[in-house]
DNA sequence: TAGATTGTTAATCGATTAACAATC
DNA sequence: TAGATTGTTAATCGATTAACAATC
């Protein structure tokens, strides 16, 4: 029998399981089962078992899953098993929570370069980092072999920001600015817009 | 023909519509087109006269959409014509790039309180704001009638202030948080979290 | 009128769910 | 073995797209 190539909505789903095995361990539990982690995702339990098909055969009948195994796995198949540097673009206040966000380093990346074009903020320190002149970043960015960025500059300066970084190299872009941007195939993009989301969620509210 | 109710997939690419109409408006464009739009958002034009057709006729055959009057009537149709006021919960990197961020406010929001527990934190200035104990959350939502929140705490306290939030007549949350929050049938939430969507693009890369 | 683009229908495609045989 | 839960298939559901009549 064939495998069906994940798709993409699947892939973008083991992350949360990823973290609910995490929350699991920490809550120091051994084993789970498809019907647990889908009440504390809001997902069904056939929805998370098929989507782990996609990729094997993790569990074990009638006994469900052994929690630090299926983590593992997830964190193979996500390939997370190494550090992945991780060039941030953008050292205003946005560029400094993510600097100082704890997160990252636990998840597999690592914040390993920033930049701007503020003269005022070159130089700078920023968490473990020195903020870099933008000037830099291809050279900065080749020479690291970094190939995820995150993008936190204003919207008018993103998607040539987002050119420069393709052609250095970065094949996945966080993009925090509100524009969509134009790449090559191939290269990934993921989209982060608090207003767009609060704006969906006011459709549902009552007018007053 | 009785019109079926918009599906909330489409709902959450409203915002997407309206945030290129402000653009070709902020380019001194006065028309636009199906074909245009999608291009710039990497969509269908089919869906995006699919999506509008939930909501009404906006366009006019052979010509297009005004983009000043499309803007309007998603603007009404999302609910912005009014400022919503926002609390903020959490005063900490995150809570200080939001309180920041200058989008907001052009955009139908407006963030009207922020809360910490953290003694060192409350009484400081944070924008425009005084950062106000936590202990005081549902009075002051009440008292201004507050619906919307920005959950910017750790991942530990946040299903509790969420209920908090709830208690206190919240009905649409932001969370930054890394949890799957359990709210009440009517309360929307949407979750923002940049390692699930580092993690969902590493899945794409080369290993090397 | 000719040309263009909408709004809508129907077809297609893909994702989710229900159901259950497989299996520990 | 009885009980439980997986992994997988097939059915269902829902979203997207293609196509085109409507219409300015």
């Amino acid at each position: 029998m064939v495998k069906r190539k994940a798709p993409d909505i699947a892939v973008g789903r083991l992350p949360l399981y990823l973290r609910v095995l995490n929350q699991l361990e920490a809550e120091g539990r051994t084993t789970t089962n498809s019907q647990e982690m889908g009440n504390r995702l809001g997902l069904s339990s056939a929805q998370i078992r098929k989507d782990l098909s996609y990729f094997g055969g993790f569990g074990r009948y009638g006994a469900g899953y052994d929690v630090a195994y299926l983590r593992d796995q997830l964190r193979r198949i996500l390939n997370l098993e190494r550090i992945w540097p991780v060039a941030l673009v953008g050292a205003g206040h946005l560029g400094h929570a993510l600097a100082n966000y704890g997160r990252f380093g636990e998840s597999g990346f690592e914040i390993a370069a920033v930049f701007d074009t503020d003269p005022a903020k070159i130089g700078q320190p920023l968490g473990d980092l020195i903020v870099q002149d933008a000037a830099r970043l291809e050279e900065v960015i080749r020479e690291q072999g970094i190939v995820i960025a995150i993008l936190a500059v204003p919207a008018q300066a993103a998607q040539t920001v987002a050119e420069r970084l393709v052609a250095a190299g970065v094949r996945a872009i966080l993009n925090y600015a509100p524009v969509r941007l134009q790449v090559p195939e191939g290269v990934k993009v993921q989209e982060i817009d608090p207003v767009a989301r609060l704006q969906h969620m006011a459709f549902y509210l009552f007018r007053k």
